[in-house]
DNA sequence: CAAATACTTGACAAAATTGTATATTTTATT
DNA sequence: AATAAAATATACAATTTTGTCAAGTATTTG
């Protein structure tokens, strides 16, 4: 499981927008400031623009801003915007193998545990705003240590019990 | 983000013999399940078996077979020896930019959310075993409804609150 | 001990992702 | 109007991932 490229430079882009006191950057100045190419940077918040995060002024004086405030810009929609979420329409066409259609398209027990694990990532991300990134990496670990760890071990953060295959027919299908 | 090639192929094939009832499978014989060629089979059991999910025999009658029984196999061990987790060690060092450092690398708020979000994934996955997917799809489906969509509505699956740039003063770093 | 079967290994070809280059359009300033 | 600064768009080069090929090693069976 990999995090993409662009969804990695694309959060550092609008996370500078986000934490500029002016609210107002060029693609030169996000560029000089993540040490990555205007053409890259160009390309990044082209994606965030169309995806309604980002709002753009053209011609001289011209820049980037928020399309609204960071506290309502939740990481989900900036990964949207940036790439494919981890399970879309598109997947089962993407392993499909040797053959032209998956081996297993009727039935695929695989295929709902990954739209699972999808379901728990984007609800995580969904209740993380860009302004909870305003902060330090040592405060992050440490609310990490006290909350995630906590809940992981209560296992209140997993997918406890998916159905067994021994003892799966209490649940009619 | 984005389940790798690997990953996905991999869990098919384990799956294979996991549910395989004479617990014995050749190379072969799971490429012709699964629709792959023998020699990309070969290099993903070849994964599992160095990360000591299986065992193989060689010479005729060899074959592969599971380590251990399934419901100790966890879908967390099976995705580490098929690839490298959301974050790892190497993570900073793909991500430099132009730069031959990553900019952020004493202090970034963005790899804490990667931290917390792998921790979560790999909390969720470690639950899980291979027996957990000797179901239909259908049965998985219905699981996901009742208890996911809940606890995400519950907001018991979630990284909620992580710490406000605004309000994040209550935190000691 | 030879033949058949099956795992092992490393190099390499194809495809997808990632990043760059170039040209164009827009707009403020002089 | 001319110029400079900035966004937009498209095509393309480089890199990484993905999947294949081919030659090897090991083991069982007749």
């Amino acid at each position: 499981m990999k995090i993409t490229a662009s969804e990695e430079y694309g959060v550092r882009c609008i996370l500078q927008i986000a934490r500029e006191p002016s609210g107002y950057l060029t693609i030169p100045q996000i560029a000089k400031r993540e040490a990555l190419t205007t053409a890259y940077v160009a390309k990044l918040v082209h994606l965030l623009l169309k995806g309604g995060l980002l709002q753009s002024t053209r011609g001289k004086n011209g820049g980037y801003r928020l399309a609204r405030p960071a506290d309502q810009i939740s990481i989900l929609s900036v990964l949207d915007a940036l790439a494919t979420p981890i399970f879309s329409k598109e997947f089962c066409n993407r392993f499909t193998g040797t053959a032209c259609t998956c081996k297993h398209d009727n039935d695929c027990s695989i295929r709902a545990l990954w739209i699972a694990i999808d379901l728990v990532v984007r609800h995580a991300f969904s209740e993380t705003m860009l302004t909870n990134l305003f902060c330090t990496e040592r405060q992050m670990q440490r609310w990490n240590q006290i909350h995630i760890t906590h809940e992981a071990s209560d296992s209140r953060v997993a997918l406890p019990g998916f159905p067994s295959g021994l003892s799966g027919n209490e649940i009619d299908g």
